[in-house]
DNA sequence: AGACATTATATTGGATCCAAAGTAGCATTC
DNA sequence: GAATGCTACTTTGGATCCAATATAATGTCT
């Protein structure tokens, strides 16, 4: 097993260097679902013992990333059609909220930011990073809200779904709607309208459900897979 | 320290044990804000190593119930006003969705399984099983939504509200409108009246809000503590 | 006597070791 | 030859031990 070493501030405990990366890696996809997570191997990868690797195996149970078996460790959580649909409708939810709270208090230090943040999303070529920075964009603004527990409600749905939100980012006119939806929600903070801010932000969520879902379906149809599957790959 | 056994399908790990007794402790407001949690002296209550200690007060900290500090254990979290004023919208936003999405697809199960969590709230005298009943009723009703994020979240959020909720239904007549508040929630999603439970749930969560805020408001300033001090106590 | 430095102590994070549990493979029997 | 039971192995959860760190206490110097 191989990863990235992850910031590295000395600082930082072992345990949240394993967590950290861990948790991006399944984020990102790198780790596939089903992938299993032996902590043993784990442990050498990082170069530590097993104790901090249980830790966040732990916490990442308790993000809902991982599923543990009885044996032959913890895997990679599956998500189901249900979950999908309930999670983006949950994502709507709280981010159209925190966007709407934003607005009005948003700096001009934090609409600058984020327009680098769109730049950098606008110009990135690998798929890898599109999830980190399509994030960045939005929780940029979301933080503008001051609401740290918005936040990290909305972390915690975003972590469940940037795998399957890099899918979408990776199908034809993905990066370049999603670009130009980005533009539109930016411009509306700028002019300090928060209505259509939401407004924008809940039709770009449901872009985003809409043209995922449409591409699962139909790339689980030519698979054809066991039809009693209900979870979805990648 | 003393802790209550908590549930004890003997099948549970030490860990998940202590945790969930330590997030009861934190919840039901036996453990004080502020209150350290000496690893080793928790570990010689439950008769255990420091191990699935560390584990739990871990996975504490993920739900926000703790804070660490460098030395001398971490500790049960403070609440800021700002906090309180978020975590009550997030509630509101989302427990709202929810019995909007559970009233039609409840079944008579859940009414009759509600109906006695009702009665049992309503009946209860020890302060300190009020919140739990509390949360049985309305989680009860929000579990006909089949929408597990859902409830995580709002249980994310009442972990860290439940132990002023449990002041403000020791207030006088706290217990009585909030049975009366349930009584009509009840109705309505026995009549299946989706949006008129909606709209009852979001008064109530208004109303335990506005009471609870007004009595803590009042009592900081009978206290007169350091103004400079912005978080709740309890 | 007070302030600063140094030493002692308490407490946590991590490593190694041990026990329990579950799986897979092999042998034995029908 | 297939099914079932037994054994060996893998993997996890927990205990004990060690090291690093931060606080507390004490002593010394001005």
């Amino acid at each position: 097993m191989n990863f990235s070493a992850v910031d590295v501030s000395k600082t930082k405990s072992a345990t949240e260097i394993v967590f950290e990366s861990l948790r991006q890696a399944i984020v990102k996809g790198t780790l596939q679902v089903g992938a299993p997570l032996p902590q043993e191997e784990i442990a050498k990868a990082f170069n530590t013992s097993r104790i901090p690797v249980r830790e966040a195996i732990a916490r990442l149970h308790q993000l809902g990333l991982v599923e543990t078996r009885r044996y032959k460790g913890a895997v990679v959580a599956a998500i189901t059609n249900d979950e999908f649909d309930e999670i983006f409708d949950l994502r709507t939810l709280v981010e159209v909220d925190a966007i709407r709270r934003a607005v009005p208090i948003m700096t001009k230090a934090t609409l600058k930011q984020a327009r680098q943040y769109h730049l950098a999303f606008s110009h990135a070529t690998k798929p890898e990073d599109w999830t980190e920075l399509n994030r960045q964009f939005h929780c940029c603004l979301y933080e503008a809200a001051q609401s740290p527990n918005y936040l990290k409600v909305i972390n915690g749905l975003l972590d469940r779904l940037d795998r399957y939100v890099r899918v979408q980012l990776s199908l034809t006119d993905g990066m370049e709607r999603a670009t130009q939806e980005h533009e539109k929600i930016l411009s509306a903070c700028e002019a300090g309208d928060s209505e259509r801010a939401a407004s924008l932000t809940q039709s770009h969520i449901r872009d985003v459900k809409a043209s995922l879902l449409s591409y699962l379906q139909t790339s689980r149809d030519e698979m054809q897979h066991q039809t009693s599957k209900k979870s979805l790959p990648v």
